[in-house]
DNA sequence: ACGGGCGGGACTGCCCGTTGGT
DNA sequence: ACCAACGGGCAGTCCCGCCCGT
């Protein structure tokens, strides 16, 4: 009875890295062609991250150890980390992001960014959430409610932004370091986070859309101290 | 171990405001006679801060270890224990938040909260600066520049919003929970922290106040992705 | 069946630190002032060495671990590391170097320099090994055939070297980097180990100390290649 | 693993003069045939030796992982290993032995074996210092310094101790194993060894040469402590 | 309260054995 | 048939928590 016992025992895919929804020939073909050692690193990756994530919800992060994990994966504790740095990483390897990007990056070009952002972000969660929410909901909590994970979210912020603000350099012809980019970009993904971070805080319950929608909003008005001044005459 | 639960529902620390709040005679009394005392382990404190930063700077984060900083400072490993729960805590003992909390308050309150929180901001910095630049900056190298450090840089978010939050919501009427609020104020703080970030990436060369002011217009604009698409007709 | 079987099972003095012989009334004295604590260490310091060397001796040095060595003495592996900073530290903790020096300072001051250092050498040998014979036979046959070990025996060379030359260097008032004085001490100290290991070599069936004195004779002869020579007219 | 018997019969690894003696026509046209193949496996060897020195002295050795070899030489990790059975080998080849072996067998049979062992040293080392002086002085260097080399060096002198031995045995009729013979060798070898770190705590500033003549003339003459004793009459 | 001794767990790096792909 | 890649095992370091004696 050690830390949090936030995370309600939720059924992680059974095996949710070939699971991962139908797929084109072509890529069929391309993950035939990376040959079978590959897709054996993957599948032991895979099941040191159910395995990880399930001891996780039983008995608590920190009370976790690397053995443990080793153990219920038959691998031995020094190979865990030739497939996560870290016990954090465990927790942090979000698929999401890259897929974000790609189909961000399909968007018709006579989108606007901000249509294209907003539209890309919302037809993305929604499929996402169709398939894995639960899994989504469980990690979350997760690193809202361990310290040491979540003191890794900055990096995973950190990332975030790199990652969008290369492809919106490109995409602008801006300087990637360019001051408004990386700002600008800052505040959206943190608006996103914010949601996010409301979202578990209500346990899940709210609609994660109508959330992240509002907070988009928010913050495309402009957020600004005097909005929530109920006391002000706006 | 230091695991608790997602929902720390904000409010000031009740500790916190020792230093800052006025206080009846009695009390005041009091803290003279342990005056001597407190005032001692503020200076082993302060000792040991100003003894890790040097180590730090001259090795590196990582290559320092507790026992050199308590060799240092003449205390035992174990002592340090007592005075920072660990060795990032060093690091990250800003003692500006709660100031710039209670210069907040202290606005005429015809001012709007928008109007308020910049200037406080702004006079803040420039006071802080003339003093701590040098520090502050080295500082936030670090923070920045080590990925055990960074990785605390969201506790840091997370504590300053919810000190924040705590504040808004007494001032505003608002529940310390609203989606709002929390959204609201999450953003500025990131905006600023987004600044400092931009800031220290330029070493330092940059004019930390122009960089605020910039990010605190972009955020009460409408942090907009079509903002900074220069290929737009906007 | 693994390594060198080298080492015949040979009885270790069952409390071997506390059976150091008879001591003078100052020297208990002095113990005694130390306190509970120092002499609680101590004894747990012995108990590592002589668990650790009963298991080097039953199963070979390479085949025992550390976390076993910790499981018969009932400390933790790493509480190991709190009493020696390696593994191979455990079998190289040589007391006799000290004595030896204390025995040597102590010789009437109208003797020569070479009589003091063999009437030492050969009265403190012959008393050592009227106690530890079976011991230091152990150990060097471990240090010998342990590959591990048998690298660090340049260390414990050096380390005899330099606290020799030191009590030589103020003995006659020459400079401890002067080259005579270290050459010369290294050369002898030379000697003296290749008796042992010729000792060694011959399972202990030789007298040590005869071995040693015609060593030492050699040396003193000057070790000449021609003397070897037994085509050679001498 | 790699630990063996104690008792190393001294004798000259059958291998080891390859390069040195004489073959038979088919044999050397064998190597002729293969010899690429052999060129090229010496090449890889002695580019893995280069890199390694270079990232030692650029980070120091315990810095310089294997990984990071490998990595600048472009070979995997695992075949690091296919040429230098440990970390400390790449440091530890010395060609120079065989090669003095060689010479010291050439010299002119009326020679005295101590005239041939101190001609045949100058010269070698005359000839050797000509070209790789500060490879030399640079592997001195780290071999003194890092603790694991160090550590290393008692093989190292054992290593030449049993290769002399063998030659002398031979050359004086004596049995390999006989007392005088393997102190004498030892000793002349420690001698030299303490000449050449001599040289490297002078940090090379001394000719070496004379150092090494100085050392074997001491040894020659007789290593007595009281030919040091400055306070003694003699 | 302060020191210290002890425990334990994450993580790194060396090295080895095996195996599977080329 | 070679050889890299992978898994495994162990030493060792450091952080940090607990408890004891002072």
């Amino acid at each position: 009875m050690r830390e949090n016992s936030v995370v309600a025992p939720s059924g992680l895919p059974a095996d949710h890295g070939e699971a991962v929804s139908p797929r084109s020939p072509d890529i069929r073909a391309a993950r035939a062609a990376v040959g079978l050692r590959e897709r054996k690193k993957q599948k032991t990756r895979d099941t040191i991250q159910r395995e990880a994530m399930r001891l996780f919800q039983e008995q608590g992060y920190e009370a976790t150890t690397i053995e443990q994990i080793a153990e219920a994966v038959e691998i031995s504790p020094s190979t865990f980390f030739n497939y996560f740095p870290s016990k954090e990483d465990v927790v942090f390897n979000d698929p999401y992001d890259p897929l974000f990007i790609s189909m961000f990056l399909a968007r018709p070009s006579e989108e606007s960014l901000g249509t294209a952002f907003r539209r890309t972000l919302v037809e993305e969660l929604a499929a996402v959430f169709d398939r894995d929410r639960e899994v989504i909901l469980a990690r979350a909590r997760l690193m809202m409610g361990v310290p040491a994970l979540r003191a890794h979210v900055w990096e995973e912020l950190e990332h975030s932004r790199d990652l969008f603000c290369g492809v919106l350099a490109e995409r602008t012809g801006r300087d990637p370091d360019d001051f408004d980019l990386r700002v600008t970009t800052m505040v959206l993904i943190s608006a996103l986070f914010a949601a996010e971070i409301e979202w578990v805080r209500h346990d899940g319950r709210e609609d994660v859309l109508e959330l992240v929608n509002r907070a988009l909003d928010m913050v495309e008005a402009g957020a600004r101290l005097d909005a929530i001044d109920t006391a002000s005459p706006g």
